[in-house]
DNA sequence: GTTGAGCGTT
């Protein structure tokens, strides 16, 4: 079960808030992580976001990839397996 | 007031 999107070409003014916000609309947010730089704390751009159920998070690729959002268009992707 | 390809850190 992949669960985990991956979602990059994000604008810097997003964070994990504003994530949460944009996926909740296509189903149950479990977790959003914006990845952000170690040493300045800002955001590298591009992040996690997990949701309830696989079929959600597909929901959410069809609905939010490409999607202009904050002045860029989203990518948004099924995540890889980090573990 | 800055940046831009990418699959993660406490």
């Amino acid at each position: 079960m992949q669960n985990k999107l991956y979602i990059s070409n994000l604008a810097f003014s997003i964070d994990s808030d504003a994530l949460r916000k944009l996926l909740t609309n296509y189903g149950v947010v479990l977790s959003s992580q914006v990845i952000l730089q170690r040493d300045t704390g800002r955001s590298r751009g591009f992040a996690f976001v997990e949701m309830s159920t696989e079929e959600e998070a597909q929901a959410a690729v069809q609905g939010l990839n490409g999607q202009p959002t904050e002045g860029r268009a989203l990518s948004v992707a099924i995540a890889r397996d980090r573990s």
